[in-house]
DNA sequence: TGACAATTCATACGTTCGTATCACATCATA
DNA sequence: TATGATGTGATACGAACGTATGAATTGTCA
């Protein structure tokens, strides 16, 4: 395991950390080097030193928070059996992410409004989630118990809850007094926007 | 209506314009004000002298943009008559604003990550918003049209729908080539929000 | 028209930013 | 233990930031 000379991943650790907090929390331009470093307990060098670059960081804090996410959906999707249930279970499963990290979520939605190019990270990540759901969504449509219509549409109908949760968990919390990461109301909030996932797409004659 | 010894509206005007348009491609940290001013055809100091600073330029900008969508919800939400066709409306009327004029959710969707208070001009839309949902929602959970369940779960799936699209648009046109800010394909989406959030709440009992 | 207030302008100030520089410490290997 | 690569540290640099300042201009009333 040590491929480093030194155990030098120690502090790149820590940065990664650190710069994640920060992002979420502020975004990449509220959010500077110094602050960074001051609070992985670095030196002001450690980020060009070891990412080369401050957007370099950010991309690497991208990455390493998509991808966990992205893997967790497409495993739900192989999971159940029927397009419904299938469905189900990738919004359950989005949801459980989100609500115990709901920093994918967060930063992605800074990013969604840019006039720039999404950053490779977050574009493969959304990509893969959707391309999930768009699969169930299409068996569903062969064998009758998803409901006509576009299917990006769809798609869309079904993403925006898990991901509104995700984004939303402040305003629940504001102005509803529900905090969703209490895993006593995780459940629940799960739950719930997995049924209205299903319902929104299944095919109404059928159900 | 001079309230203004001079014409002065010009430049503040045009001032709250440039603003708009790049707070809402860049955000706030990433859009300078000699940005704004150049923009706006005006000189470095404009910003100070009409609105103190730059951050009172942003509250401006945002009372400019959430307002008109929260008047615009609160009138959907009184026009119909039954619960479950007052949803429809609210979320017609949000989806069809939002197309054509994506800057309240994309300024939003910026704030909501952040630990910092939400200012007061989007807290309060946010809030009469969800709010015009919710009293749609209890009214059909009272005469049965709306299933049972938390209130507030219920009105984040709905209002996951029109916000999504705000935001996604992008997404939308670029992964399946559909454009929600084209006339032709404005109905469509529209519409086809209203139903994936009637289908969400309805219950299912007596649909 | 003359005077005064409102506005526009050019420019300066102090701060903070991301990154570069180069000295120093640490450790594996010979 | 000498050596050389790897990592860490203190500090400097130039650019960009938001705002302040005071002069020049504009427009409106007496």
């Amino acid at each position: 395991m040590k491929q480093h000379p030194k155990r030098s991943g120690d502090i790149r650790e820590r940065l990664l950390d650190a710069a994640r907090e920060l992002f979420v929390r502020q975004g990449y331009d509220a959010t500077s080097v110094r602050d960074i470093t001051t609070r992985a307990g670095a030196n002001l060098g450690a980020i060009t030193y070891h990412f080369g670059s401050k957007e370099a960081l950010y991309h690497s804090v991208l990455a390493s928070v998509a991808r966990p996410l992205a893997d967790r959906v497409a495993a739900a999707g192989k999971s159940a059996e029927g397009p419904l249930d299938r469905i189900e279970a990738i919004v359950r499963a989005f949801v459980e992410h989100v609500t115990t990290q709901p920093d994918a979520p967060s930063l992605l939605v800074r990013e969604l409004p840019n006039r720039r190019p999404l950053p490779p990270p977050l574009a493969e990540t959304m990509k893969r989630n959707m391309g999930a759901i768009m699969d169930a969504i299409v068996a569903g449509q062969r064998d009758g118990s998803v409901r006509a219509g576009d299917p990006l549409l769809l798609t869309l109908a079904v993403a925006s809850q898990p991901f509104f949760v995700g984004v939303a968990g402040r305003v629940l919390r504001e102005v509803g007094g529900l905090d969703p990461r209490d895993p006593a109301n995780r459940e629940r909030v799960a739950h719930h926007a997995a049924q209205a996932a299903r319902a929104a797409v299944a095919n109404p004659t059928v159900t």
